[in-house]
RNA sequence: GCCCUCGUAGCUCAAUGGACAGAGCAGCAGCCUUCUAAGCUGUUGGUUGGGAGUUCGAUUCUCUCCGGGGGCGCCA
């Protein structure tokens, strides 16, 4: 999978925006080298890593090896022959319109463009974008990201708020990349835990629930972390403890057989406490900007999922061990004719005909290719179900569905608390509200200690955009598979390379923009250009080619690490340019388009990693 | 035992097989009567876990060893 991702990755990754002139040096090269009987290997270009200029380059090692191969060279070492090679087609260039200079170093061939042509065409383009500036163009595949996906009868923690951040932001890029994008959710709502909830409500707490849409649904995490302590057995028990953990047990079980059978009065306790936890998460999610599309029950493909069971037995990929007391297996190794062991045995319908999880992502992702019509199948879940995903789409090949190749398992590092792993069970978790609450707060004082004038009524709106744009960008800035140790002060830091930070350029951006008085006009960039004006420009001229990588790899690191970037070139330049207090008018607008361009793409940037840009802090 | 995954600066993390391995935090030294200091500038800090291989070139690919985490027939 993750070659075919970098197979499909273009090889002119320089900005977009210059393809004429890399194409008619491209052809150059080439004719050059066909003239000569050089063995020209692949040309690909990469922006020059040098601050200060701005170019395309690419390098002659391969090309001096292919040489040295032929036995052409004179054992000549082969980053001498490069540098030759380099030298000789510099030579034979000669000028091209938008290019300052042609250079040939180190076996690299180093093309810069003209300063001021190059930066006026970068800030017309955003300009002219605005909020489609970098937009891929658009596909007829159709993705759906499964993501924001929670078991009911808990509450929504720390964990949870990386696979949906993940997910959602994942969303946004393929999206804006071009494709058909479907946001699917798929939450556990049924299953023993929810059953044990709905024991301890129902013999103890009955009608004692909070009226708060989050408190009811953290109290509910609080009352079944307290049964499972009165489930669990303890060490040194009396008999008459022990009777009355059995006890409880029973009334457990009792529940549970009723609720398969279909009980009216608990299938009603299930729908209306079930209801409770999807009250909270549907909150969460409007907090978080979060649309889904489509919601697939754990419920609703329970029933039919155990109806495939029969086909793949039929069809002789299944084993039916019932009849001596077993499960209903696949020997998926066997099957695939593997002599290690590598996907193992699956079961995939337990002994008594009850349907496994496995079971229910069968029949999901067959609803998904027939209903949906899916090109792309992502699921966003945590690493620790690896497995399981893996088993889930040999079966579906084995099963017959070609869509199985197109199936992709986004497997991310779990977040765990530094006192160990968060625990539902125990009640040991960070609880996505409770953190949300202290970021504000942690904001609201910060901005106690400033004198920025913001009117009262947007003061909280504003905590809220940073604070959480804060927590979104810890949990985005590092590599999906890479856990993470969820700490609340590195987490909602302000400082450094922080969502914050990102902000406050956009913030400055705006500020500036807010006290021209002056109409924003075109003006051309004919003027000595400073470092920083030329690092800023070619980092927004990055951002379309960020946001393809980052679809395609299916990694909002990209993205998260891009608009650091970006910021930081904002903020150099914001220190070291005047804008405002330019004293040439020309200069001035060309500025002033530069820095409308700059706040444009920061703002962009953001949107796609679910983090809000607001105009003051 | 088998499978997956991670190991890079004191800490947290980056780096399409390419130019001197980069940031943030922490530390040190500076910059606010000048477009918002949630900022900027400078600086200290590395045998990229060890070894071998492939390659003109390896943090990146392969193998092996060491160390951490996860998973492995009726939990989800």
């Amino acid at each position: 999978m993750k070659a075919d991702i970098i197979r499909t990755l273009t090889h002119r990754i320089t900005t977009l925006m210059f393809l004429i002139e890399q194409q008619l040096i491209e052809d150059k090269i080439k004719e050059y080298c066909r003239a000569n009987d050089i063995a020209l290997a692949e040309l690909k270009w990469q922006p020059i890593p040098f601050s200060g200029e701005w170019g395309f380059a690419t390098s002659f090692f391969q090309t001096a090896a292919n040489e040295a191969k032929l036995g052409k060279g004179n054992k000549v070492p082969v980053p001498q022959k490069a540098q030759e090679i380099a030298e000789q087609v510099r030579g034979q260039i000669g000028s091209v319109t938008g290019i300052s200079h042609i250079e040939a170093m180190k076996g690299y061939l180093n093309v810069y463009f003209k300063a001021s042509e190059y930066a006026q065409r970068v800030v017309e383009e955003v300009l002219a974008n605005g909020a489609d500036f970098g937009r891929g163009e658009a596909r007829t595949e159709t993705v759906m990201v499964e993501y924001a996906q929670p078991n009911t009868h808990h509450s929504f923690h720390i964990g949870h708020a990386r696979n949906t951040v993940l997910g959602e932001a994942l969303a946004r890029l393929v999206e804006f990349a071009g494709f058909n994008t479907i946001r699917a959710s798929y939450p556990g709502d049924l299953g023993l835990g929810v059953i044990t909830v709905m024991w301890i409500y129902e013999k103890l707490y009955k009608g004692q629930e909070p009226a708060g849409v989050h408190e009811r649904g953290q109290w509910m995490l609080k009352i079944y972390a307290e049964a499972t302590a009165l489930l669990e057995k303890k060490q040194n028990e009396t008999p008459e403890q022990t009777a009355q953990r059995e006890a409880y047990e029973a009334e457990r079980r009792e529940m549970y057989r009723k609720w398969d059978a279909g009980d009216e009065n608990v299938r009603e306790l299930w729908r209306v406490t079930r209801e409770w936890s999807l009250d909270e998460l549907r909150e969460i999610l409007r907090m978080l900007d979060v649309k889904i599309d489509v919601w697939f029950y754990e419920s609703d493909v329970d029933e039919p999922s155990k109806a495939i069971i029969n086909e793949l037995i039929e069809r002789n990929i299944a084993e039916d061990e019932r009849a001596q007391g077993g499960p209903v297996i696949v020997k998926i190794d066997e099957k695939l004719g593997l002599t290690k062991e590598k996907y193992r045995t699956a079961v995939v319908l337990r002994n008594d005909g009850t349907s496994l999880y496995l079971t229910k992502d069968l029949a999901l992702a067959k609803v998904k290719f027939e209903k949906f019509h899916v090109d792309r199948s992502i699921y966003v879940v945590d690493s620790r179900q690896s497995l399981h995903f893996q088993q889930a789409f040999k079966i579906l090949e084995l099963w017959g569905f070609k869509q199985a190749e197109k199936c992709y398992h986004l497997s991310y590092g779990y977040v765990t608390l530094p006192e160990g792993a968060m625990s539902s069970r125990k009640g040991r978790v960070a609880l996505f509200k409770e953190v949300y609450d202290e970021a504000i707060r942690r904001v609201l004082s910060v901005e106690a200690e400033k004198s920025v004038d913001i009117p009262d009524e947007e003061r909280e709106k504003i905590a809220t955009q940073i604070g959480l744009g804060a927590l979104v960008y810890s949990l985005l800035s590092v590599d999906n598979n890479k856990d993470i140790v969820f700490d609340i002060n590195e987490a909602l830091s302000f400082d450094g390379r922080t969502a914050p930070y990102i902000q406050n350029a956009h913030v400055r951006a705006n500020s500036i923009l807010k006290k021209s008085s002056f109409r924003l006009q075109p003006a051309p960039f004919e003027y000595e250009l400073t470092k920083q004006e030329i690092e800023l420009i070619e980092q927004m001229s990055q951002f379309p080619q960020k946001v393809k990588q980052a679809a395609e790899e299916y990694r909002p690191l990209v993205m998260a690490t891009f608009a650091y970037d970006l910021a930081n070139a904002f903020h150099s330049f914001y220190h070291a340019v005047p804008v405002l207090q330019t004293e040439d008018e020309n200069l001035r607008n060309a500025r002033l388009r530069l820095v409308a361009a700059a706040k444009q793409t920061i703002a962009n940037a953001l949107r796609l990693l679910d983090i809000q840009a607001p105009d003051v802090m």
